[in-house]
RNA sequence: GUGGGCGUAGCUCAGGUGGUAGAGCACAGGAUUGUGGCUCCUGUGGUCGGGGGGUCAAAUCCCCUGGCCCACCCCA
């Protein structure tokens, strides 16, 4: 038998409902602040990667995707999806556009990772783009997108953690604070950590290792370094949030593992799930586009895992989604499947869903399925109907059946499954 | 990467000491003529993870190889 391929899944009825679902009220939402959607391929120049999520990073040096295709170019499955809007802004002229552009994206990212719960080498994102405003006033929008969304969903326990990464110099001058913090317990640090003091210092700090965690809680935290615009910047995006009510949490040690990060940078982690289980990570990247050979635009964003978040969504949203009413319509005769087609178009512009019988089945093996698919009501079409422009219209749920004009039918289906009075 | 576990029907599993496969659920049909959910009957469905070895005979014994799961590790 051929399977799956590691790290990827089929996402079957009903769950498929709930992601078109996710999917639908982000685009509502995102839509409603601005953000048109922009949809880029799924591989890249492996280049474009190296250059903006950082050849230091875990992604770039051992989770990426690339393969040469038939003449030898290297290709990479994009890991995230910022980069791709960061060369499409260049390549396009979107900076001719006005300003700022808002964009959003949605679909599969690939990661060769080790599997474990919750987590795919082909997952999908949700995410928006904010290029070409670098005031704190961009980046509490989109803070505030990013919480709206979750409100639509339902979420209540959701929690946005803040940190403030400085501008490039000033990570640098930390980097360099840090380091002489950190040198005389060096040789503590875990192995990984000792490849990261080279290779990527920051990352130690968002090390799982106990004794590095431990050593880490001493140093001084990146905000006490940042120069006074970045500090004055992040400090008026939290009072921005503040201001709209959004809470945040400020973590010290929050750092991202994307290079391209500085100033604001921020997660949405699920206290159901555990602080290590990140649902959303963004930042500000306002050197992104100029680094790729564009003009200096400033950017933020964010990607939310749409497996993660899906993994969690609340129940009342999941019910509103799953328990819609379904209408079974049975057929009875070859000249009732015709009528009977035409009669679920009405249904379906009258807003229901309501499948039709098409396997010539009886009346009484048509009445198992509906109830087995969950049907509360199921409508009969057979000759006498017909005859007399009626539709039988039964009550799966009382029992009850009642004979209906063909005209009256929708709008009393509608009353009986609870659409009437929405 | 380390350790452990599991692999038999779509799903959950049963198949002491070897004799070429079963149950429940699910799915399909029926229990007289156009009526469901309960019950009963019947049916569909498996190269017993793959390959090899032994044996008169293996799902069951031996070897090899891939797969999945759970921890830890790692990571977003």
């Amino acid at each position: 038998m051929i399977r799956k391929v590691k790290g990827t899944r089929d996402i079957l009825p009903p769950e498929s409902r709930l992601w078109g679902a996710v999917e639908a009220e982000a685009r509502r939402v995102f839509d409603g602040f601005g953000y048109d959607e922009i949809r880029l391929p799924v591989m890249e120049p492996t280049e474009l990667f190296v250059r903006t999520v950082g050849e230091g990073t875990d992604i770039v040096s051992k989770e990426m995707y690339t393969f040469a295709d038939r003449k030898g170019r290297s290709l990479t499955l994009r890991p995230e999806g910022t980069a791709g809007v960061a060369r499409a802004f260049i390549e396009n002229g979107l900076g001719q556009r006005p300003q700022p552009m808002r964009l959003s994206y949605m679909g599969p990212m690939f990661r060769y990772e080790k599997m474990q719960r919750g987590r795919y080498r082909q997952f999908s994102q949700i995410g928006i783009e904010l290029l070409g405003a670098s005031t704190p006033q961009a980046d509490v929008e989109v803070l505030l997108a990013l919480h709206t969304f979750l409100k639509a969903l339902g979420f209540d326990d959701l929690v946005i953690v803040l940190n403030n990464l400085g501008d490039p110099e000033d990570r640098d001058r930390f980097i360099e604070v840090f380091k002489g913090e950190l040198t005389p317990n060096r040789e503590e640090l875990c192995g990984d950590c000792q490849r990261r003091w080279t290779e990527n210092p920051l990352r130690i700090l968002d090390c799982k290792a106990p004794r590095c965690r431990e050593l880490v809680s001493h140093t001084t935290p990146v905000a006490d370094v940042v120069s006074d615009e970045a500090r004055t910047h992040v400090d008026a995006v939290a009072q921005g949030l503040e201001v709209l009510e959004i809470p945040v949490r400020v973590a010290p040690r929050l750092v991202r593992g994307l290079d391209y990060y500085l100033r604001t940078v921020f997660e949405v982690i699920s206290p159901a799930l555990g602080e290590d289980t990140v649902i959303c990570g963004g930042g500000r990247y306002d050197r992104l586009i100029s680094d790729l050979g564009g003009k200096v635009v400033p950017g933020i964003g964010f990607a939310i895992g749409e497996d993660r978040l899906i993994d969690v969504l609340p129940d009342s949203f999941k019910h509103r989604v799953l328990d819609v009413p379904v209408v079974a319509v049975l057929p009875l005769g070859h000249e009732a499947a015709a009528s009977a087609l035409s009669l679920t178009v009405q249904l379906i512009e009258g807003g229901l869903r309501a499948p039709a019988e098409v396997t010539g089945r009886s009346l009484k093996a048509g009445l198992k399925w509906a109830n087995k698919i969950g049907a509360a009501v199921a409508l009969i079409l057979g000759e006498s109907e017909i005859e007399k422009n009626q539709v039988l219209v039964k009550d799966l749920r009382e029992g009850t059946q009642e004979a209906v004009a063909r005209d009256a039918v929708v709008e009393m289906v509608r009353r009986l499954v609870g659409e009437g009075d929405k």
